[in-house]
DNA sequence: TAAAACCATTGTTATTATCTATAGTAATGA
DNA sequence: TCATTACTATAGATAATAACAATGGTTTTA
């Protein structure tokens, strides 16, 4: 058995076919072929049912490349362990972000980060939480930047910054006579939320304290898109909340319509979060220090109160 | 790299020197020297010291051996698996024992899993606990049978039984007239000790809640084995305190001198121990469920004391 | 029914793990 | 100081094998 045999045994697993995990292996399909076969003979069992289409895993297939994607993990670390050595920061690093984070952390911080650390090869994905957490576990992303806490057993969080949320009130709404407006204040009737997926959605909801089968879905507005938000709010259809980051590239006619929270401001806390086997180590150190570098300068609040990002 | 590499760098870091750790792994010296400086030259560090006698593992070859450890452990997990599929129970076991349950209990259970298990080839070693501990730590044990609770955090335990304390009373001695004794009753300074190492001494001066610095280390006699301190108490220097099963095989004019406590009887917690890697669970269990169901037959208190086999 | 998609097989080649034999290098003892 | 001993490294040969190109045999799809 040899580490060469479960890296095609994994990649058959994750494609279901020979030719393409043959081509993402950067071999010809035969040599896959025989390399299973070889292995299947050692070990003497059925690894991959070739006869349904698209293969499948025998119920021995699946644990056997359960423990092999084990192996070759701890296997990779090896190479971590001397990168370390060297102080190397280099290698291929994929990444996923959170779409409310997204557009305005990545802008702060990637020019400086590629400047800093240029073997690093980034790979950045936009994806929603729940697909943060699948491809962390199945290790197809190195790493990610989402709201926390996520309480999930298989992932360890690194806290970045704290976001604080700001109100976002349209002209002629009832609370725009005040400077700066409460929690109590928020009604989730007219609160203008983002479609089902982004958790800075479900913050929301859960800042409102309303539980969500309250929620009369038919009424409510929901948006894609932070941008459209603020647009629905002008229209008059009702009051939003931004993460604060946001507010900082509103334009300046605008900037009239915000609210700030009196203090403790709720807000999200924004991790980087990656796997617990805490592979690459170096590199999410290195990125944790580049963004908390940067954000001293941009968020500055001394009193915040952490709102989950989880649906209750 | 490949996990014989892997295997070959364990060999060498387990016995610093090429030829023997070649001869372990049945293959010539050259076949080690060659794949480690291929594996040298792929990580591209230098593992072993081979200017030192003997050889010494570098600041990254001791990192790297840790995980190569980790990483052939969990490559020796796929034919676990594969077993554990086909319900088959075989192959190479080796279990430690300590000195005070090896003559009482390997008797009780050895024909019976021999017999059920044939295919298992069980290589029994008698070792004190730290041995023990440091062992399946190291890979050179599959599990053991030990006093628990340890606190180990590597290692598992499986409670086989509790086995009662007796009081071994010799004529004239001022206890002789009790029929059943108390905790209270016993006294540190007549009571004949195994060696420093035994658990089981350890676990008589805890019940004897006396501080180990309150011993008077030059009047205690102390013995390496329970015949001895059987015979020593029989020449009046002392009473002393063997575990349950010792007790059944005691000469039966010998059997009045024998206390018992009264309940709830002071006991020690004697349990089947594994690395927490799980490696080798089908067999593990094998041997649980013969011995438990042994000793179902030989040992029925219902209340018990568990008196802890670690030093205070 | 032909074409496409896909895995297995065959025979060949390039690579490589291992072997034997031997050289090189310290430490040890007479 | 010179054998001797106890090592590891190197060289060259060989056997094992991973990978390739070409092809055959299925099953699915159009």
């Amino acid at each position: 058995m040899t580490i060469t045999q479960l890296k095609y045994a994994l990649a058959i697993a994750e494609h279901k076919n020979f030719t393409k995990a043959a081509e993402k292996c950067f071999v010809t399909q035969p040599t896959l072929s025989t390399q299973i076969q070889k292995l299947e003979d050692e070990l003497d069992v059925v690894i991959f049912d070739r006869g349904k289409k698209p293969i499948e895993l025998t119920d021995v297939g699946r644990k056997i490349v359960f423990q092999a994607r084990n192996i070759v993990n701890e296997a990779e670390r090896i190479q971590d362990i001397v990168d370390q050595q060297k102080g190397f920061i280099g290698g291929e690093f994929r990444i996923g972000i959170i779409p409310t984070i997204m557009p305005t952390l990545l802008p702060m911080f990637l020019k400086n980060f590629i400047k800093k650390y240029p073997k690093v090869k980034l790979k950045i994905e936009e994806l929603t939480t729940e697909e943060i957490l699948t491809r962390i576990n199945d290790g197809h992303l190195d790493a990610a930047i989402a709201a926390t806490p996520l309480e999930n057993e298989n992932i360890k969080e690194r806290p970045l910054y704290y976001e604080p949320f700001v109100a976002y009130v349209p002209n002629n709404h009832r609370l725009s006579d005040k400077k700066t407006i409460e929690v109590a204040d928020l009604e989730i009737e007219d609160m203008l939320l983002l479609e089902d997926g982004h958790c800075f959605r479900e913050g929301v909801i859960n800042l409102c304290k309303t539980f969500k089968d309250q929620i009369d879905e038919n009424f409510q507005l929901e948006s894609g898109s932070i941008e459209t938000l603020i647009k629905l709010s002008n229209e008059g259809m009702g009051m939003t909340l931004l993460p604060y980051l946001h507010t900082l590239d509103i334009k300046e006619k605008l900037n009239p319509n915000l609210r700030h929270f009196s203090e403790p401001s709720p807000a999200r806390e924004v991790s980087i979060i990656y796997h617990k086997s805490e592979l690459k180590m170096q590199i999410i150190d290195a990125m944790h220090n580049v963004i908390s570098g940067i954000i001293r300068g941009a968020i500055a609040f001394s009193d915040v109160e952490i709102i989950s990002p989880l649906p209750k």
